[in-house]
DNA sequence: TAGACAACTACACGACTGTGTAGTCAAGCC
DNA sequence: GGCTTGACTACACAGTCGTGTAGTTGTCTA
């Protein structure tokens, strides 16, 4: 939260941190505005209302994200992408857009949607078994954000900084172990489609 | 919510069913207490404080899924529960336990760690490749826990409530479906590892 | 130099929060 | 009968919330 950033922008950057903390009911405008060392009458005059703050906040998380992805794809292709090397940018941007989409946002909502779109057809196209390519990927989504918003329990158990090097990796490395292995046997799984 | 049960348990229920829907913190007292349909004043009678009301609702839902376990296993045997024949009952509980996870109360917090030290001796146990169980059983606990947290989302995404019939089977295939296949092959995963 | 206008602060408002207090009411016991 | 006790309600209190309003400062420009 540097000085040299713009009033709007310490403000929007301190409230992305604190929804992302807190919800948006959990972090006042006063809390918001103290976290960016400004009055929160500046932060009404700047956003006009809580709703448009977040807002505002929801709009330059998904248009920041893009880019981010833009980025990326632009500088080194898609093949050989290292999750670590966008990490600490896209990290807070992910958490706050987790939560907010947690808490109904119309903008994350929708881009929640999007992505669970996107995702079944990639599962369509990459081979993916199942009957029901919409469910697989709605609950791929919410597990993956699960991890987001769940985030405070994750650390606890670890015992470490998800953002840490070494916590980051442990976690990339669960993911791998998990989605590189079958859980259930064919039988097992038979049986339980049964149900 | 029926007028035979003492109003403690009215009470009791009414706040697990509104703490789920919207956190501790968005649940007021004087909404739980109009739920279970009493004053404001009788909650705070029989449970003395909103923390003591939480706790409460903690222990009762901790010790009510333990029971619905045991009862189960008792009934049935461990090999051929039907997941869909305890599913109205453990479901509100479970959708509670989640959100009084990610609120951070203690014995919701406690019994968290509990399942993922369970989840990393079952990982052990059962041949899973990892050379980090702790966060194998972590990630897989955060990720589940996210259905329930998430919920809403999926419910989105799905088009339907997944209390319902058809939307429960959709979401329990859609787990079949994702824990039975690897989405990785063993190449990529190596790649991943090296990150 | 005067005026406009954006950046910014201070303060008061009504609504809602959890909590505290006083009191009513009916059942059980001496 | 009187008396205690637990279930229950009504209401007031202080604090915090989002919002509204009035006013100050500084900078650019006609």
């Amino acid at each position: 939260m540097s000085e040299d950033l713009t009033a709007r922008a310490r403000i929007r950057d301190a409230a992305i941190k604190l929804f992302s903390e807190r919800g948006i009911d959990g972090a006042s405008i006063r809390d918001i505005a103290a976290e960016a060392g400004v009055s929160s009458g500046l932060l009404r005059h700047h956003f006009g209302s809580k709703e448009a703050l977040r807002q505002a906040c929801d709009e330059y998380a998904r248009d920041r994200m893009f880019a981010l992805g833009r980025e990326l794809v632009d500088e080194v292709g898609l093949e050989n992408i290292s999750l670590a090397s966008i990490q600490p940018v896209s990290f807070p941007l992910q958490t706050y857009m987790a939560r907010s989409m947690m808490d109904g946002s119309e903008t994350a909502v929708a881009l929640f949607l999007q992505t669970v779109e996107y995702g079944a057809e990639w599962a369509k196209t990459h081979g993916v078994v199942t009957d029901d390519y919409r469910a697989w990927s709605a609950v791929i989504a919410v597990m993956k954000l699960g991890v987001f918003v769940l985030r405070d329990l994750l650390e606890l158990a670890l015992g470490e900084d998800i953002a840490s090097p070494t916590g980051y990796a442990r976690m990339t490395r669960a993911f791998v172990d998990i989605f590189s292995q079958p859980l259930l046997t064919p039988e097992q799984a038979d049986n339980l489609r049964k149900d």
